[in-house]
DNA sequence: TTCAGTGCAAACAGTTTGCACCGAG
DNA sequence: CTCGGTGCAAACTGTTTGCACTGAA
């Protein structure tokens, strides 16, 4: 599953503020140790996986990374998934569901805005995507009486690299 | 997790053909057997089952209604995930992702519309919907070069009624 | 009669839980 | 020193696979 940063393509809407992996992880432990938690180095080395990432990594992608971090030290699967959900709740990360049975988990961005995915069939690409269309859909619904709205969209297909070979 | 039908709200954008429960188990049955398959009592009773509900029914809950279905005889739930992704495969059923951990299962229109869902996370309830901006959306990544399009949509929140009381 | 379809048991993958130890504050 | 956090092992959940038997065509 190949991947890289991938390009901005015609459908973004808002110029993403686009914060750099090291000030997110920077701001993320600020935001951790301000919430009262420790700042263990399990806790550091996956905020650290997770920023540094360019795309949404999933539990194992984090708990290898964590692992060449950490060096001698050692950090459990369990610790990923621990610390994981407790990010989420925390605010610093999303997970991301793209139906495929592993939860991936990418760093917030500051700014409040959440995007979506496009997911290659053939590739595995992870591109990321801002539509706006759709936030016009959530108001009609939070117009009709439906509260505390999110959303949650993927889009699968074919990328045009793919597309091309073959 | 109580649920019925649902209303049709203000999202819409095609007067849905919205097939009766029972031409789609017949239309079914009539697809299966062209496709060359058998027609067995499971596969009946599975097929029977998900036609007539009112929301996509999870593999256990479709389960447990051919279990009832088919009183006496027994259908195993192995034969419930064979058969549902052979269905789907058919193009008779489409599997439902609502990133909960279950695969859920609804019939097929046969005009070939597909819709979404709008989950409440107060209820449970699962409602249908018609999101036409988000064709356009696939319109646009189509024009970009992207090929074999698809996507998941899925929207969360607490509906109207949940909303009032409490 | 034949082989697709089935039931049963066992394997699997991702995730969660229980519990004693550890180390950041 | 304390208790939140961790590692390890074991449990759990939803799903898949292997294999011999069965029944629809």
């Amino acid at each position: 599953m190949p991947q890289k940063p991938s390009h901005v393509h015609t459908l973004s809407c808002k110029s993403q503020s686009h914060t750099a992996g090291a000030e997110l992880y920077d701001l993320a432990l600020t935001r951790l140790k301000d919430g009262g938690f420790k700042l263990t180095k399990p806790r550091m080395a996956l905020l650290k996986a997770v920023s540094s990432a360019t795309r949404p990594f999933s539990t194992e992608e984090i708990f290898q990374a964590s692992k060449k971090l950490l060096k001698s030290d050692k950090c459990d699967l369990v610790t990923v998934y621990r610390s994981l959900s407790r990010f989420q709740e925390l605010g610093l990360v999303s997970q991301i569901d793209l139906g495929d049975g592993v939860s991936r988990y990418e760093m917030n961005d500051p700014s409040g805005h959440h995007h979506h995915h496009f997911v290659c069939s053939r590739c595995g690409k992870i591109e990321p995507l801002t539509l706006c269309e759709l936030e016009t859909q959530e108001q009609a619904l939070k117009q009709a009486g439906y509260t505390g709205l999110s959303h949650r969209l993927e889009f699968f297909g074919v990328c045009p690299p793919c597309t091309k070979k073959r």
